[in-house]
RNA sequence: GCACUCGUAGCUCAGCUGGAUAGAGCAUCAGCUUGCGGAGCUGAGGGUCGCAGGUUCGAAUCCUGCCGAGUGCACCA
């Protein structure tokens, strides 16, 4: 059970007995108080004033005289048109941290979710393109949502969608088949090469009319199986999915069940034979079309006029197999903000077709580097896998500059731990909906509110408690500490299962960002000014060690979700 | 032109469904180490919350209009 939300509850039932019958409490009636030193909660009283014809102070003054503080309550006291509650760290403090203690790997999480499947999509990255840092999004994004959803309870199931068969891989084997040179061997140098084909087959065809020609015949094989280039299709695909899924096991993505667009093909012909027989999917201009003007969505366009299919009719079908192989009582999309329309026209489309579902476009904006803009028609694409080399040659070096002693074994570890913090931490610490500038030099300097400042605070806290020795964890002590660094922890660790909780039911990570970077923050403060293993009270220094295993608990809690690897030396 | 998203400190961003003096990081300046890890801590300067109305006891937050930026709008994905 969440103390904090005990808490609420003892004050709203107290502020209810002191005020009367007509005060309807509610959670929303609770805000936190400005100031640490002004209180925890606080209780602003201008409708009750205005219900009972009294001025705000005089009604704030009159309502924190009548109550007494106890309970979890320490102090309450009227300022202004506010009564500010106080909760106590001997009843709070104590219980929030025994919780923690308790446990464990659980705390922060509950049970909203029980019974509730929700299908995730995401990680829809395309064979025979390269993976850059603007699909880091996508990826971390999908993966802390997930988490999110689990530490809520609810049956999550992961897939992806991977697109293997468009236009794109049809140009990409043209370009392919016009080459007389030698493909390259090495993963990465595939993937370069394979995007560098594509590049070459979009200038092309741009200019020349006949090319665009073969190119379309080339997808119209492929979608039917046949023709020369299948096997160079087969053997380009598995390059890919195996460089895919190189990227996704060394960032450590869960996905249960992979779909392909390939795949969707034949039922995708069904659904649209069935569309026409309904009257719903019409033709116009020699396309395939479902009209959408009614609902002020123009049109769904599913087959081009060459009769090869759209990626637009091929997501009918993977909604209609989703469905039917994971009955999700829930859909979530994770994919950047560009698709926001072709995803109401998705779903628009696919109620006209009868198929009536829950789906949720999970969107977010795009990626741009502070050096220059993400293109993938220029050669200057910032590539994953350079991005990561970058930020584990820095973490190399500023770990062996710190650790002489190490062995380059040590020092890759956590250096590897390093480079992924910082470059999941500064994908998600900000709201999705917002254009996200990535900055190399701010990524590579590891200062400030970064993941590896993070990772610098549990690194101290397991230092300190190193020092310690083997001492028995106990809780009860906290009663004893005065310092109100340690009291604004108290209240964030207490806090933390409601992070938990409103950062999933607003799909927003960045609000678990937020929190761990202030329980960190609010640990310096208290790390800086006073000594933990040193304090010369047994009962305080009982009552900081305490608070650094729990502390500890919640970050590491925290970290889990974000898919963030602490070390307990860096 | 229409639609969606965004406009908060020099820069990058918080500010959850309206609540007290709008916060943090970076950058700038001034400090802190014979103390538990300085990738840290403390302090200072820096804001007409794009503009104008409206709703409200109360608006960065909600509504309307305007301005600006990004994205999308039939054969790319």
């Amino acid at each position: 059970m969440d103390v904090l939300l005990l808490a609420k509850q003892q004050i709203l039932r107290d502020l209810k007995a002191a005020i009367g019958k007509e005060f309807a409490p509610s959670m929303d009636d609770l805000a936190p108080a400005p100031d640490v030193a002004m209180g925890d909660l606080a209780f602003p009283c201008f409708a009750v004033a205005k219900a009972q014809g009294k001025p705000p102070n005089e009604m704030a003054s009159e309502i924190a005289a009548k109550m007494n503080p106890k309970e979890y309550l320490v102090d309450i006291r009227a300022a202004g048109s506010y009564v500010n509650f106080f909760l106590s760290n001997q009843t709070f403090g104590v219980e929030v941290v025994n919780r923690i203690h308790e446990e464990g790997e659980n705390y922060g999480s509950n049970d909203i979710g029980k019974g509730i499947r929700v299908l995730v999509e995401y990680a829809n990255l395309n064979t025979h393109k390269d993976v850059h840092v603007g699909h880091l999004r996508n990826l971390f994004l999908g993966f802390s949502l997930i988490s999110l959803l689990k530490a809520n309870g609810y049956d999550v199931i992961p897939c992806y969608y991977i697109n293997d068969l468009g236009a794109h891989v049809a140009a990409c084997l043209w370009a392919i088949s016009n080459d007389r040179g030698t493909p390259p061997v090495d993963a990465t140098e595939r993937m370069v090469y394979l995007g560098a084909k594509y590049a070459e087959a979009v200038k092309t065809s741009e200019a020349d009319a006949r090319v665009k020609e073969v190119i379309s015949a080339i997808h119209r094989d492929l979608e039917e199986m046949k023709g020369p280039l299948l096997p160079l299709w087969q053997e380009t695909r598995a390059w890919s999915l195996e460089y895919l899924h190189k990227v996704y096991d060394e960032l450590g993505l869960v996905i249960d069940r992979k779909y392909y667009e390939s795949e969707m093909i034949k039922p995708a012909k069904e659904i649209i034979d069935e569309g026409i027989k309904k009257g719903v999917v019409t033709h116009s201009q020699g396309a395939w079309i479902i009209d959408l003007e009614t609902e002020k969505l123009g049109v769904n366009l599913l087959v081009k006029s060459d009769g090869t299919l759209l990626y637009n009719a091929k997501d009918l079908a993977l909604a209609y197999e989703k469905e039917s192989d994971v009955h999700p009582h829930r859909n979530l999309i994770v994919v950047d903000d560009r698709q926001a329309l072709v995803f109401k026209q998705l779903f628009a489309s696919l109620k006209k077709l009868g198929h009536e579902k829950e789906y949720s476009h999970i969107s977010y904006a795009h990626v741009s580097m502070k050096e220059g803009a993400i293109s993938s028609r220029k050669g200057n694409v910032p590539r994953y896998e350079d991005l990561r080399d970058k930020l584990l040659e820095a973490a190399q070096t500023s770990t062996r500059d710190r650790h002489a002693d190490w062995t380059d074994a040590q020092v890759r570890d956590v250096a590897h731990a390093i480079a992924f913090t910082a470059m999941r931490f500064t994908m998600l610490d900000q709201d999705r909906k917002k254009a996200l500038t990535f900055d190399t030099q701010k990524a590579l300097s590891f200062e400030g509110r970064t993941g590896p400042y993070l990772l610098y605070t549990y690194a101290r806290i397991q230092s300190v408690r190193k020092r310690a020795g083997r001492e028995k964890i106990k809780p009860e002590m906290v009663a004893a500490l005065k310092d109100p660094a340690e009291h604004a922890l108290l209240m964030l660790l207490g806090s933390y299962p409601d992070v938990v909780r409103t950062a999933a039911a607003h799909y927003a990570p960045e609000l678990l960002t937020l929190h761990l970077f202030t329980l960190c923050q609010a640990f310096s403060d208290l790390y800086g000014r006073l000594p933990i293993v040193q304090a010369e009270d047994k009962d305080v220094r009982a009552g900081r060690l305490a608070l650094c295993a729990v502390v500890s608990r919640v970050l590491e809690n925290g970290f889990s979700i974000l898919g963030m690897k602490p070390v307990r030396e860096m």
